[in-house]
DNA sequence: CAGGCAAACTTGTTCAAACAAGTGCCAATC
DNA sequence: GATTGGCACTTGTTTGAACAAGTTTGCCTG
């Protein structure tokens, strides 16, 4: 079972390292769905940590959603939605790897202009600042799945002159960059393909899609991204876990009415 | 500020009633979105709790996205969509009183019948096996807003038989009859209105909806429930954040190529 | 053989101490 | 006036102890 040492990451604290590695044995099938973990005794033997440590980093996969039970038993492994990390949740390139698929993209444009209404609101700018945007359509295992209209406040977006947008994940690009990607808004609803997304998606005009609205801060909240992501709904979900425990993050939120 | 007593209640441990209590806060609009919260130390002296209680709390909202912040400075309320208790998210009653509208039913059906092959499967019976089901228009202020076909396993659904469905909440309902309604998990997608949305709905067919399918289960996960709701997508949507430090639990899940 | 009870084991909560690391403010110096 | 350093304050991590509460196992008795 877990023999693994845990071994002290100076960059890292203790309880996200064993986490990180709790959350690597179940995503390697190590611990399948049901399985139940060590108890927290073995875990601080074979961490080598107290026992609050080792509770925090249970904690961590409890909040995910990762693990449950209750007390006086070990936990046992959720018949679980694995949670996805920042990055492979906010990046297609590294969602498609993730779930062994091959992603694939072909801008259609790539300009600077004035933002316009919508995308002034949601960027925080005035409607004529210059903003810079992205139309592409994005694959799995080349099937077209996804078409992302992505706008960047100048800063940011300048620099994706620089960088072949037929070559994989803005998202990483910019990060590598050294820019703040740090926290992400999320809005899902259902909006009816329009003549672009017909065309560069193959299905007809009206087609229901899937939209995901992306809004892409720093860790300090200026907005630095906002992108409006439309999925063919056949080819992928949104899916949470919630318990009379843990609250599911996620929310449901009512509109005006049209 | 926070000048209220936490107070002791010997069903619920000290922390979760302090995280509730700051929840409250929040949600009043006490402490705005910005506002700092107060500092460890004088939360530890107003609820008379250890700084370990405090944090426990603390790391809650943390892992609710309800509040952020850094090493050295109190945490402040995030720009937060709130998150919502397990009931509030199960139940369309609560979550319409909660956000201030005023929810309506419409029963169109309630009958038993065999489950067929989809409900079958996600209710894990036998296609021929008798199951539950309700057909409800729902609406927020008057408006119709969602269609519910929600299916029940037999020992659960039969006790609807005995409740008037346009009165409220099925979810109430059952928790109140003892049944054990602890797990839920939704997986959102889009579909096209087929001729029952459009006649309820009063919207063409092929209309975008916005589905959520819902599957809800025991503590100890027998299925009870499978629901398949149709929101129309301009007057609800769903919402959530993330960050680098702390996952959503959210999840983007491929699906076969159809 | 079945049921009940006690003991051992397990997780959940609370408290406290110590140290690390980050923030902010004030005073001194250039 | 600007910059730097020091100090007080703040949060983050780790450890450990004690107790509560739940689970499991083994043994004994009817």
């Amino acid at each position: 079972m877990y023999d693994q040492v845990v071994t002290q990451n100076k960059n890292q604290p203790k309880h996200q390292v064993l986490a990180a590695e709790l959350r690597a044995h179940i995503a390697s099938g190590r611990w399948a769905e049901g399985d139940q973990l060590p108890s927290e005794a073995e875990l601080c033997l074979q961490s080598n940590a107290s026992r609050g440590t080792v509770r925090h980093a249970l904690a961590a996969l409890r909040a995910e959603g990762l693990i449950s039970g209750g007390q006086g038993k070990p936990p046992v492994v959720a018949h679980a939605v694995k949670s996805q990390s920042f990055s492979t949740f906010m990046s297609f390139t590294e969602w498609a790897h993730s779930v062994g698929q091959e992603p694939g993209q072909r801008t259609i444009e790539l300009a600077k202009r004035t933002a316009g209404e919508q995308v002034a609101q949601q960027l925080q700018v005035e409607e004529s600042s210059m903003v810079v945007q992205v139309l592409r359509l994005r694959l799995l295992d080349g099937t077209p799945a996804m078409i992302e209209r992505s706008s960047f406040e100048p800063e940011a977006g300048r620099l994706l002159f620089d960088f072949d947008t037929d070559s994989g994940s803005i998202f990483s690009y910019l990060r590598e960059q050294g820019i703040d990607l740090a926290r992400g808004r999320h809005i899902i609803d259902a909006v009816a393909a329009d003549a672009t997304d017909s065309e560069l998606l193959g299905v007809a005009q009206g087609t229901p899609l899937l939209r995901e609205q992306r809004i892409t801060s720093t860790s300090t909240g200026e907005v630095l991204e906002y992108s409006d992501d439309r999925y063919l709904p056949q080819l992928a979900n949104f899916t949470i876990e919630n318990t009379s425990e843990h609250r599911a993050a996620l929310s449901r939120i009512p509109s005006a009415v049209a």
